[in-house]
DNA sequence: TGAAATACAAACCGACCGGTCTGTAATATG
DNA sequence: CATATTACAGACCGGTCGGTTTGTATTTCA
């Protein structure tokens, strides 16, 4: 094992301990110190890797969006799928994740949500860092509503840019809700409202029945 | 002035230099020195008032809400509306507390909403506190989307119980992503949503038109 | 082999954290 | 007027904060 290539695995331990530990409790709630014990790291070495906190919660929030796209790709996309069936999956991989916390005893929502609420007024790289995450996914799910309406999955006069955006509003909204009472319920009924408001079949609530 | 009306209005002075610090900056970011300076109080007096800061934070979403649901009591509520515009109109409300903070400068996003993210895996009292905030917001909307069925303005087959926290949720997410982008223009998109949902003359998207 | 660059160790820093303490005005009540 | 209670003043506390500094192994490469 080269020096580099302990110095990445030195770097990948911060990056873990730190993910860890602010999606448990948050980024002001979790002190420099606990973040270097846990990673079995010291601080001259923390500060060797990163030049601040601040730049870490950046390198860990691109760090946790790489994993997740990554899992993403692998387990959702690609995949001998019909589009508007790779959203689902997409959304109930999403929905899987909060059920695995429950499973540990509490919600802890959204790692990109959660530093929104919390440092977006505070930290300018912070921001721009979740804010391009959240593009991100929107031209994931705007992708998929496109190829599904090609497809004739959907209805043509949908506008897939603005509906991606209600779909990530209405999950983003929906976790916050299941972290305020620690019980993933709202997520499903998200999922399941998005599915009524895309199936031509099925009108979604309010709607006149077709004939 | 008696010293209990005094003793009074000091509570507030602290309320709301709290709010207005925890708005801006967030819970842990502020610093029970800067609350008390803005307060114009001593740190003695501060803990005559209140026993803990985490206390504070509770008494300060209990005195948000109840000014908030005054506000809509007496601009919203009551008034001689058919109960779906009265719905809309709350939500035009929401939104345009959030323009208001635009032309501050800053997104702040909801207060609620950004305890529930920073505090309620630390915090078991303030987890409660707006997780019954939240409740009541729920009974709020239900309310007025059951009376708008009576009154036959919304399709008898939806759920008012259901779609209202899918009403909360799409609000709350849509503030998120307007705080993360620091634009208030999802707000606008989700209560243009909302309406085609309940609108049975408006087909929402993805919805075979009606002949 | 030896100098340079890399990777790490840990003591140390002042500032600030939430919270406690003792003491003292101001006011209500007998 | 005496006294108890209410409301407040502010010095002080140990601990923790993010960050700096100096020194030292380890590895690279001329």
């Amino acid at each position: 094992m080269t020096l580099s290539d302990k110095a990445l695995a030195t770097r990948q331990r911060i990056l873990s301990a730190a993910t860890e530990l602010f999606y448990q409790h948050g980024y002001h709630a979790t002190g420099l110190d606990k973040i270097i014990r846990q990673a079995g790291v010291t601080k001259g070495n923390f500060y060797y890797h990163f030049a601040s906190k601040e730049e870490l919660a950046v390198a860990t929030l691109d760090w946790q969006f790489e994993k997740i796209s990554r899992e993403i790709r692998e387990q959702v996309l690609d995949k001998d799928r019909r589009p508007l069936d790779t959203l689902f999956v997409l959304l109930e991989y999403m929905a899987s994740r909060q059920k695995m916390q429950y499973e540990d005893g509490h919600i802890r929502g959204c790692y990109f949500g959660n530093f929104t609420l919390e440092l977006s007024t505070l930290s300018q790289s912070v921001r721009t860092e979740v804010n391009g995450i959240f593009r991100r996914y929107l031209e994931m799910i705007e992708s998929l509503l496109t190829q599904a309406q090609s497809a004739g999955q959907v209805a043509s006069d949908l506008d897939p840019h603005s509906f991606a955006a209600i779909i990530l509003g209405q999950v983003e909204g929906a976790i916050l809700l299941d972290k305020a009472n620690q019980k993933p319920e709202q997520f499903d009924a998200s999922i399941d409202f998005i599915r009524q408001c895309l199936n031509p079949k099925t009108l979604g609530p309010g709607h006149i029945e077709v004939p």
